[in-house]
RNA sequence: GGCCUCAUGGUCAAGCGGUUAAGACGUCGCCCUCUCACGGCGAAAACAGGAGUUCGAUUCUCCUUGGGGCUACCA
């Protein structure tokens, strides 16, 4: 066989060598250590927790090390592209702090390594077709879509392995005039790596996540361009991490079955090889078992999600990190008040396997990042969140800003911050008392008080509370209200001898959160009533009594 | 079917030949307390099974079982 002819023959167009390449994307001028890494994501318009975890990873690879982050768009499967999508990627990411150095952006290309999307760089990929096939290491294939399928069948009824290989790579081994025949009629054609490998061969490779892993020789003859002249995910991986200096690939680990092929591609093409990260997937319950978390069944899994219900960014971005670096809790606890790019993230400990995603963590991950924020940054978040979800909210909320700041104050600071709301939108159930349009009493009181006895408490209350009370008056005052009616001061003196007394004043107390927040439970009430005034609480202590 | 991979409480996980097998979330109880939230204290809860190697295995090896993934001209 020919092959110096048969590569002129596919490739009549291309004039340009590997050593061409090399000159063109010289290798990096960075420090020792320094990771190259990034992100290679299809243009789907799907910006899903994978995305960002692999994402979270690589960023904080590249850039602790001093090294470059960038984005290729790998938009080789053209049915699958969605228009607009990059730019929803980028965006996604810059909300999580995830920022390329390089790559595909908003305003072209940035950078020497491009073209950054795979769909521009066909001449590229074509020069080491070229040379493939110029030294016997590829060769086309004419099959069709009908002949691949009924080998398919055959290998099944036959219980072979499947795939091209051996006998069955029909065109593995055809003379050139065939193929020339083929190529006159301008029948399509792919082009397919000639494996040397043999599954009876193993060996041992090391991943920096899984560790020392054995994997098999790969021996099916994989396409590396597809009919339309674009290259299949693995083809594109070699040529792009190679020619772009890549030193750190990290994916998911759904990849790991063909890294063999991989290797082989790296070797025949003579690249030195990157180091590889292959992240275990994140799982999700399903009855009772496991299973990898899917686009089409689980909405979770859609960045979009956590943005409509009110995650903060800060939220998710802290959970991932949590399962990703099992020491970053008891960093955060340590370094309450750091920023998150202090910690040191190390591929070293994350863990090989996949992890169930944990919503009630995350939730709990979220309360503590909240608890965390000034009161001013809640609402600038919770406002954002609203105007876009909650109008009507958005605007009770922003008509006081001053008014929304104290209530966001409550409790807020300090050795024991509340943590009572873990995502935007349960603030309307949390503070919607505060607004007429939101409160309502929900609750009728404890039964075993006299509706009339609640209704004289709270009317007498109406007379006495003062806005201009300091928290020991206001309370002396509950205290003194309740003894007039047989309740004890204390509670710890009604739980001791609970006949002496009507009840404590914990249930004084109760009666006027229930009128005035509509709720059996509250933040602060001292607090809540100084926010809403003294006309408000009035209003709404008397309305109370006056319907009991 | 073939190949790969993973295996400590319900979940996330420390551990890397000798430990009373951490911690966090969740659950439950108690305390604090004007309710709630926070916080404090405490409880229940785990090395999948079987062979080896070793004086000694959660830890190393193999097998079984179970989970997950891949097996396209998708990534």
């Amino acid at each position: 066989m020919d092959n110096i002819k048969l590569a002129g023959l596919l490739f009549p167009e291309v004039n340009e060598t590997p050593e061409d390449m090399e000159k063109r994307f010289p290798p990096r001028d960075l420090k020792e250590g320094a990771i190259v890494s990034r992100m290679a994501p299809s243009p789907t318009g799907f910006v899903h927790l994978g995305n960002l975890v692999q994402g979270i990873t690589s960023e904080r690879l590249s850039h602790q090390s001093g090294g470059v982050l960038f984005l290729r768009v790998e938009d080789t499967d053209r049915k699958r592209e969605v228009k607009g999508a990059v730019q929803i990627l980028i965006d996604a990411l810059r909300h999580y702090g995830i920022n390329f150095d390089e790559g595909a952006s908003e305003s072209g290309d940035i950078g020497i390594y491009g073209p950054y999307y795979q769909s521009r760089r066909a001449e590229i990929y074509h020069v080491y077709a070229k040379k493939l096939v110029e030294e016997g290491k590829a060769y086309p294939c004419f099959c069709t879509e009908e002949e691949l399928e009924a080998m398919r069948a055959e290998q099944e009824k036959e219980g072979a392995n499947f795939g091209y290989f051996g006998k069955w790579a029909k065109w593995r081994d055809r003379p050139i005039e065939d193929i020339e025949e083929m190529l006159g009629k301008g029948v399509p054609w792919v082009l397919r790596f000639r494996s040397t490998g043999s599954i009876e061969n193993k060996f041992k490779f090391t991943d920096l996540i899984k560790g020392e892993v054995e994997v098999t020789e790969n021996e099916i003859d994989h396409v590396l361009l597809k009919s339309d002249g674009i290259p299949t995910y693995h083809f594109a991986h070699a040529v792009d991490d190679h020619l772009m200096r890549t030193t750190h690939v990290v994916r998911g680990d759904e990849w790991l079955p063909s890294l063999p092929f991989h290797l082989q591609l790296f070797r025949a093409l003579g690249f030195k090889l990157p180091k590889y990260c292959h992240i275990g997937p994140l799982m999700k319950m399903d009855g009772n078992s496991k299973r990898k978390l899917s686009k089409r069944k689980d909405p979770e899994l859609a960045l979009t999600y956590y943005r409509a219900e009110g995650f903060p960014e800060e939220s998710v971005y802290e959970y991932i990190l949590t399962i990703l670096n099992s020491n970053y809790e008891d960093w955060r606890r340590i370094n309450p008040d750091a920023d998150t790019d202090e910690f040191k993230f190390s591929y070293k400990k994350m863990n090989p396997a996949g992890s169930l995603f944990d919503a009630a963590k995350l939730r709990d991950v979220s309360k503590n990042v909240i608890s965390r924020m000034t009161a001013e940054r809640v609402y600038d978040l919770a406002a954002e969140w609203a105007k876009e979800y909650d109008e009507e909210f958005y605007s009770l909320l922003t008509a006081d800003k001053e008014r929304s700041v104290a209530i966001f104050s409550i409790g807020r600071g300090g050795n024991k911050p509340r943590k009572d709301y873990a995502v935007w939108s349960e603030l309307k159930e949390y503070m919607g008392f505060f607004f007429d349009e939101y409160f309502k009493v929900t609750e009728a009181p404890d039964e075993k008080y006299e509706k009339s006895l609640i209704s004289h408490i709270i009317e007498d209350y109406s007379q006495i509370y003062s806005a201009d009370d300091e928290q020991d008056e206001w309370f002396e005052k509950i205290k003194k209200l309740g003894e007039k009616y047989g309740f004890a001061a204390k509670t710890k003196d009604y739980k001791a001898n609970p006949e002496a007394y009507a009840g404590s004043v914990a249930d004084v107390s109760g009666f006027i959160r229930l009128a005035v927040t509509g709720k059996s439970s509250s933040p602060d009430m001292y607090q809540v009533m100084k926010i809403l005034g003294k006309e408000k609480v009035t209003e709404r202590l008397i309305a109370y009594a006056k319907n009991l």
